[in-house]
RNA sequence: GCCGCCCUAGUCCAACGGCAGAGACGACCGCCUUAAGAGCGGUUCAGUGCGGGUUCGAAUCCCGCGGGCGGCACCA
């Protein structure tokens, strides 16, 4: 079908403009995205993408995240599932509370603004979004939800307070979590971080981490499950004590994985933040201690972890005992011991360890080998030796291989009562409390008389008041707000003060998809009755940039509600697709890059199932790719052809076979690849469709159309809706079942049969599909072609691929 | 430094271990058009980053190297 054709005929022109609205509004009038609880004959299926932070409008990596899931939901449904898709905002957060001290602007008003410009771009992209659903995070409804749990968690000891070193972010003046340290800079702004040792409260985390390194029946991709295992961290080992000289009940506890070096160890290092620092010091080394455990303090950890930085420390002046060998070795302070991880102190080893090594050499420290690869000793090393061998210079225990040495040097200090094998974790417990104003205030009352009370449960919600300003200056602006702050308290009624933290915003998505089920509930964060109806959810798609946060998150916050009683399953999500990062020029967009590509001037100019198809087009989903919008006319052209052919007059002719195979085979490979996110390969199966029914005429070529529609409907809506409208198909395309293959003709007839000689192509023999093996190779035989190649060499051996290839081999 | 993913026409990308091409962009040539653009039809284009290995046969599996992206990183 031509223009020219196309005209003499009188088709309109597919304008999407035209349509896309149109069908919209209808959707909505006849309510065809709200999902039921229950529809009889239709198995649930729930279906999540992550939702947006509501950041002004919807961008590129919006529609790339939504516009292929959506397209996979619409899938489902049409394969009979009462698919569940719903969408709501992530509306708490650092970028309005930012952007109210620069706009003058509330937050609350710039998210509402911004939200409701993103509810009508979602509705423009045509997602079957069921907006009854929705989750606000940011509305007391909501956040009242967050508080619940958080005094949930608090009376099983899951929520606690404590005073810590923790990630300070000076520019936007709050703490961050560990997983929001991006290589020692704030995730956000990225600004350095410095330690800061304040009272925070903490979720505990890590009494999950053996559960959250399990993924039993979970079908999640293996980079994620890789990333959370790293960042969990575990770390089989053993804590061992040195005794300190003068401090009988001041030993230090310090954590190996080699417990094998212990008569190695010549001195024992702390980091600078180690509570026994100030106790052990003697008088005459504590100006020098002081000064640099004040500088460690105020240096970004990204400064004390820099590659290359020398390692640098003082001497307490104390000394410990290695109850091993006897000896008497001094205790070190060093910034490369940190205070975060293990017990925040080692042995150091440094025949066998590099840090150590390279510590000792500078400070003169003496250096003893006592694990040897041969068994033998070898005096001064010219390296440190950190791989596996055989204990020497180690008393009772020489001879022993390290492995056993580990073990029973563990054991022994167990015995002893010193110690024993141990697992640490890298994983540290979440730290909610933010400095900010725009989050869930975290439900705490400090009263003078009874310290720290929880904010009863019917006193729920504790409301973010409206009324503060912005300065951006000088910390919380709650602080300022009096009538929040001074209250009574829940316990003897005297004056009180309430807590001024708020919670980090990834409490609010550690458990939004429960809330979709039951949003309007007052009485609890959710029906049990409902949750089972959907829960636990079969689909999550979202970026792989919340690997771990998120995703760890979620994963946590399900476990401690089980334990709870709260919920009955163990993981939040049974299966897990991420799309890869859209990039601009190999950039991540963002905004203070400058380059964030806005979709609506290409809604605008082609429409948004042409976006919609380009964007699951543009490569694999999982990959990521990069914005190039050059390629946007391919799919645009290919709507425009298939507008012409399903409006064009039946031309008559003869039932065509062949076609009908493609159609089939197109069927089932569409379906195939919807199933398994390739998209890109399941549009062009669309174009190849297209193209042959648009040289094609007669019956077939119609019902080709048919199902061509049926099979763009998750892809393209709208253009669906309004070609099937207007070939007389029953509203809506959308409802109408998922086309079925024919196995037997989605298989080709014939077959194009390689044939080679040594494995150089000789000949292609069309042939029937299905022939036995020794019929293939009669047939290949056959060949003149292949007769002349063999010539007079002697045939070896054959190898025959059914249906595809014959290799004669010959000697 | 460690771990993972990726490298195929000018570009984006396809190819159960079996003919390197499904689809698209671009370019070029036509058609249409007063013209440009748009539209339509057609043509063009790589031996798969490099070097080995396994195999009858390797883009595909294995090893090494190079380049890109991501994660972790003084983690004891």
């Amino acid at each position: 079908m031509t223009v020219k054709e196309a005209r003499e005929e009188k088709i309109e022109r597919y304008v999407p403009a035209a349509i896309e609205g149109k069908w919209a509004d209808t959707w909505e009038r006849t309510r065809l995205y709200e999902t039921p609880d229950t529809l009889p004959g239709h198995e649930n299926f729930y279906f999540l993408t992550m939702y947006p932070y509501p950041s002004g409008v919807l961008h590129i990596g919006h529609w790339y995240a939504a516009a292929p899931a959506d397209a996979a939901a619409r899938y489902l449904r049409m394969r009979g599932r009462n698919v569940l898709f719903p969408m709501g905002f992530d509306a708490f957060g650092l970028p309005a509370e930012n952007a109210a001290i620069k706009n003058k602007m509330h937050p609350a008003e710039s998210t509402e603004e911004n939200m409701a410009r993103m509810r009508s771009q979602f509705r423009a992209m045509g997602a079957m979004i069921d907006w009854r659903r929705e989750v606000v995070t940011c509305h007391p409804e909501y956040y009242r939800w967050n508080q619940w749990i958080f005094l949930r968690f608090l009376e099983k000891g899951l929520a606690y307070r404590a005073k810590a070193p923790v990630n300070w972010c000076p520019k936007d003046l709050t703490v961050l979590a560990n997983e929001q340290v991006i290589q020692g800079r704030c995730e956000r702004c990225e600004t350095p971080v410095v330690k800061r040792e304040l009272e925070q409260w903490f979720f505990r985390i890590t009494k999950y981490a053996d559960e959250l390194l399990r993924f039993d029946g979970l079908d999640w991709p293996e980079r994620v499950r890789v990333m959370q295992t790293n960042w969990i961290g575990r770390s089989e080992g053993a804590e061992l004590t040195f005794p300190v000289e003068g401090h009988p009940a001041d030993a230090i506890r310090v954590f190996t994985t080699r417990a094998d070096t212990f008569y190695g160890g010549t001195f024992v290092v702390l980091a600078p933040e180690h509570p026994l620092v100030e106790k052990i010091t003697t008088p005459d080394r504590k100006a020098e201690v002081d000064a640099y455990v004040q500088k460690a303090r105020n240096t970004a950890e990204i400064e004390r972890i820099a590659e290359g930085t020398e390692k640098t420390g003082v001497f307490t002046g104390a000394y410990a005992r290695n109850v091993l060998s006897g000896e008497r070795i001094p205790i070190w302070i060093a910034d490369y011991v940190l205070v975060t991880y293990g017990t925040g102190a080692i042995g150091g080893v440094p025949a066998h360890d590099e840090r150590d090594w390279a510590f000792a050499k500078k400070y003169g420290l003496p250096i003893r080998e006592v694990i040897s690869p041969d068994g033998q000793t070898h005096g001064e090393l010219d390296v440190p030796f950190v791989g596996e061998g055989v204990m020497v210079n180690s008393g009772p225990y020489d001879g022993t291989p390290g492995a056993e040495g580990r073990r029973k040097i563990a054991e022994d200090f167990g015995k002893r009562g010193m110690g024993g094998p141990t697992v640490t974790y890298r994983l540290r417990d979440w730290l909610i409390s933010r400095q900010r104003y725009w989050g869930t205030p975290i439900p705490i009352v400090y009263c003078e008389k009874c310290g720290v009370v929880p904010v009863p449960y019917d006193q729920l919600p504790v409301v973010l008041p409206r009324d503060t300003g912005f300065t951006g200056q000088g910390g919380n602006p709650l602080e300022k707000v009096d009538s929040f702050v001074k209250t009574t308290c829940p316990t003897c009624g005297g004056p009180a003060r309430r807590e001024t933290d708020t919670m980090d915003t990834f409490v609010d998505s550690s458990w939004y998809m429960y809330r979709y089920l039951d949003n309007r509930n007052d009485k609890a964060f959710m029906e049990k009755d409902k949750g089972r109806m959907w829960l636990p959810v079969d689909q999550y798609t979202g970026g792989i940039e919340h690997a771990i946060l998120h995703l760890l998150y979620m994963r946590f916050v399900c476990k401690a509600l089980r334990d709870l009683g709260e919920l009955w399953f163990d993981e939040p999500a049974l299966r897990l697709q991420n799309q890869g990062m859209i990039v601009f020029s190999g950039r991540k967009m963002s905004k203070s890059r400058g380059n964030v590509q806005s979709p609506d001037q290409y809604v605008e100019r082609y429409g948004a199932d042409s976006l919609r198809m380009f964007m699951m087009f543009l490569g694999p989903w999982t990959q990521g790719s990069d914005w190039d919008a050059a390629g946007i006319d391919g799919t645009s052209r290919f709507l425009h052809s298939v507008w012409r052919l399903a409006l064009s007059k039946p031309m008559p002719g003869a039932p065509d076979h062949d076609l009908e195979r493609e159609i089939h085979h197109t069927i089932r490979k569409v379906g195939e690849d919807l199933e398994a996110y390739r998209f890109n390969t399941a549009v062009a199966a669309l174009m190849k469709l297209e193209n042959a029914l648009s040289r094609a005429s007669g019956p077939t070529r119609d019902e080709g159309v048919r199902t061509l529609l049926l099979l763009l409907a998750p892809f393209a809506p709208h253009i669906a809706e309004e070609l099937w409208g207007r070939r007389g198909g029953a509203y809506s395309i959308h409802q109408q079942p998922w086309p079925v293959y024919d196995p037997a003709l989605a298989k080709a007839e014939e077959i194009v049969l390689v044939v080679q000689v040594d494995g150089k192509l000789r000949d292609r023999l069309t042939v029937a599909a299905g022939l036995t093996e020794a019929e293939a190779r009669a047939a290949a035989e056959t060949s003149e072609k292949v007769k002349a190649s063999i010539g007079a060499r002697k045939v070896a051996k054959v190898i025959v691929v059914r249906d595809r290839l014959v290799n004669i081999v010959t000697s």
